[in-house]
DNA sequence: AATAGTAATGCAAACGTTTTCATAAAATTT
DNA sequence: AAATTTTATGAAAACGTTTGCATTACTATT
C-alpha cells in the first residue's frame, strides 16, 4: 500500500492519502490546535489505514528531545537494584520517557563505554548508581553537559546531583543499636569496599561509631563476604568457628544477614538468643524471613521515584538553556525496622 | 571551539578540523578500510580535540539499524525477571546493541502501548515475556513486521518466536515427584491464572498428571496466593488450619513455597517432616534457605542468553531481506532439583 | 609510453521529520 | 465594501548522517 518498497508508511505517504501536505501532518500531531478538525480527521484516518508509527529518530534530529533516559547501573539481578530501577522505571514513564537500561558488572571502565553509547543515542539524560564513577565518566558527563543524577546515595559534597541515603548514617545507626542493646562484643561483615562506595560508607559509619564507644572489633571479627547467601554463609561460619564468639553481627546488607543466619542454624548457634543479627538495606523478603531480620530501612522505591522525577526536572530545566547549573541533592531517611533477630546482650554464660 | 552556539560538535566540524570532507570522516567511522592511515589519524585526533560522539539518530534515518533492543516485561522487581533481563542484557550488550525496558505491570493494553512507543524509536527487534498478548499487539508486530522474540514459555505452536521451557511440563514434573513419593493428599497453591500463561501452563500440568493417577485434589486444597511471600504466608496459613491437612504441597512458584514453609513453621508444621513442600522456578536463594527448597528448576540464565543471542539472529536475518519469515522455537530443559523439603509420604500417623 | 586498474577522496542526493516564512481564505472590524 | 486580523495550509530549508557516483592521483600492466 505504502509507496515505498521498504513497505513501511511514511509521513509523506500519510500526507498524500489524506490530501494534504506533510507540513499539516506533522502540525497535527506537534501543535494540533493549529489545525482544523476536519483536516485532522483525515489525518487520523489515513494514519490508521497506512498503519503509520512515528519516526523519533527523525524528530530527535531536530534538536527536539529523544525522549529516552539511560540508567546505568552495576546489575539488574540484585533485589536491592530491582526494586529502584522499577521504581525509577515508573517514573520516568510516566513523564512519557523510554528507558534505556545497561548494566556493567561493577565495571567502572564499562560504565564509561555504556555512557558513550547512551550519548550516542542522545539520551536526554543520563541516570548512575552511586557517586564511585572514574574521572573520564565524570569529564564526559561535564562536557556533553547532559542532564545527570546519582541515585542510592547522598553526599552533601556530590559532583553530581544525588538522590538517596547516606550510607555512613545507616552504618552509624546500625552500629549504635546493637550498642544500645549493650553489646561490645561485635563482629563486622561487609562486602568487598573497593569501587563500592556503599558498603564503604556503611563500614565507615559503623567503625566510626564503635570506635567512640571503644568497641572497635579484633581484626579477625571484621571480615568480607561477597553478596551472595551462599558465600556469605560460607564466610561467616568460619567466624562462628573462632574461640571466642561476638554477641553481635553487624551486616554489610540483608543478604549477608541472611548468610549468617543460616550459618548460624547450621552450628546449633540461636538468633537472636546467642547471637544478634543486625542488616541493612531491608530487602524484600527480610520482613518475612524466619526469624524476620532486624535491619536499616532503606527507602528504595521512594528514592527511585524520587530520582526519576527529579531527572525528569532537570532535563526539563536544561531546555530553559539559563541552565543554572547548580546541583539538586536530596536525602531519603533510613530508619531502624526493629524486628527479631536483635536483642539485648546478655551477661556472659 | 564548535561552530555551532549548540557548542555540541558535528560530523561537519570535524570534518572542518581534520580538514577533510565529512564522507570522509563518515567513511573513517563505517568503513575504515576505504580510508587512508593518516587521514583516520588526522580525523581521529580531531574527534578527541572535539569531544565528538556520533548521533545514532541520525544513522538511524539512513534505514540503518537503530542499534536498540526493546525488551518487555511485566515488571522489573521479581527475582525470576531479574534474572532473565540481565542474561538477556548481557547477551544483545555483546552484540553491540543497547537495550530499551519498558514494564508494564501485567496490564496488556500498558504493553501495547510501550510497543507502539518502541516502534517508534524504531527498535530493531522487540523482546516480550511469555505467550500472553493481545491482539492488537499481534497485529501491530505483524504489520510492522519487526523481528519478535517471546522469552520464558516454550510453546510448539505459539504464534511468535519463543525461547523457554514448557510450564505444563514443569507442573506435570512437580506433580510426578510428589506422586512419586508415594503422596495422594496433594494441595496446589498457584497464583492467579487469568493474563499468566506460566502460571496457567504449570498449573494444568499439574493437574493432568494428578488426575491421571486420581489423585486430584478437593476443591478446599486448591487455593490461589499472590505472588508475595507474606500473602502466600497467610493464604497457606489457612489451608493448615483446615481439619483434613494434606500430606504434600504443590506451589506455582518458589516465592510460594517459601511463603508456605514459613507459615508451616510458625504453626510447628514440620517441613519435611509432617509436610512436603515443592517449589517451581528454582529462585535465586532458593538453594541456600533452611531447608534448602526442592523445586523445579527454570534455567533462566540459559533461557535470557539464548533468547538474546537469538533475537540478534532473527535481527540479522530481517536485513538480508529474503525474511523466510519462518518461527524459531527453542525449548531449554527443566528438571528437578531435589533437595530437602520433600520425604516419601509416611503412614498415616 | 599508453592503458587499465586501484585507492583515496569529495560532491550531492538521500533519509523522515520539524519549523519558519509566505500565502490564501475566512472572519472580523471599520 | 475596504481594511485588518485570524485561521489554515503549503513550500522549502533545515537537522546530522550515509552512500552512490564522479574525480583525481597513483600503481601496475601491457
Amino acid at each position: 500500500m505504502a509507496s515505498k518498497q521498504g513497505n513501511k508508511a511514511d509521513i509523506v505517504d500519510v500526507a498524500r492519502r489524506a490530501g494534504v501536505s506533510i507540513s499539516t501532518v506533522s502540525r497535527s500531531f506537534n501543535h494540533p490546535n493549529l489545525v482544523n478538525l476536519a483536516t485532522r480527521k483525515k489525518i487520523e484516518k489515513s494514519v490508521k489505514a497506512l498503519g503509520y508509527i512515528r519516526n523519533r529518530a527523525a524528530q530527535a534530529m531536530h534538536g527536539r528531545r529523544s525522549g529516552t533516559i539511560g540508567l546505568i547501573v552495576p546489575t539488574i539481578d540484585h533485589a536491592i537494584f530491582a526494586e529502584v530501577i522499577q521504581s525509577f522505571s515508573d517514573a520516568v514513564d510516566q513523564a512519557g520517557f523510554t528507558l534505556l537500561i545497561a548494566s556493567h558488572g561493577f565495571d567502572l571502565e564499562r560504565e564509561y563505554a555504556v555512557l558513550r553509547k547512551f550519548l550516542e543515542h542522545r539520551v536526554d539524560g543520563v541516570a548512575l548508581i552511586g557517586l564511585d564513577h572514574s574521572e573520564p565518566t565524570f569529564q564526559l558527563l561535564d562536557q556533553q553537559a547532559v542532564p545527570v543524577i546519582s541515585i542510592w546515595n547522598y553526599e552533601e559534597d556530590s559532583r553530581i546531583s544525588c538522590v538517596g541515603a547516606a550510607n555512613n548514617e545507616a552504618g552509624e545507626l546500625a552500629a549504635r543499636h546493637v550498642l544500645d542493646l549493650g553489646h561490645r562484643r561485635i563482629a563486622l561483615v561487609f562486602p568487598k569496599t573497593v569501587g563500592n562506595d556503599r558498603a564503604r560508607g556503611r563500614l565507615e559509619g559503623a567503625l566510626t561509631q564503635l570506635r567512640r564507644q571503644q568497641a572497635e572489633p579484633p581484626e579477625a571479627w571484621t571480615i568480607q563476604a561477597p553478596y551472595n547467601i551462599a558465600e556469605a554463609k560460607e564466610a561467616c561460619g568460619a567466624l562462628f568457628d573462632l574461640p571466642e564468639r561476638p554477641t553481635a553481627l553487624l551486616c554489610g546488607n540483608d543478604v549477608i544477614a541472611q548468610g549468617a543466619i543460616y550459618a548460624a542454624v547450621q552450628r546449633g548457634v540461636q538468633v537472636p538468643e546467642d547471637l544478634s543479627v543486625l542488616g541493612i538495606g531491608d530487602f524484600k523478603g527480610s520482613k518475612e524471613m524466619e526469624p524476620p531480620l532486624t535491619t536499616i530501612h532503606f527507602p528504595a522505591e521512594e528514592i527511585g521515584g524520587l530520582a526519576g522525577r527529579e531527572m525528569c526536572d532537570l532535563i526539563a530545566q536544561s531546555e530553559d538553556l539559563k541552565s543554572t547549573g547548580h546541583l539538586v541533592r536530596k536525602k531519603c531517611q533510613i530508619r531502624l525496622a526493629e524486628r527479631a533477630t536483635c536483642l539485648p546482650v546478655r551477661r556472659l554464660r
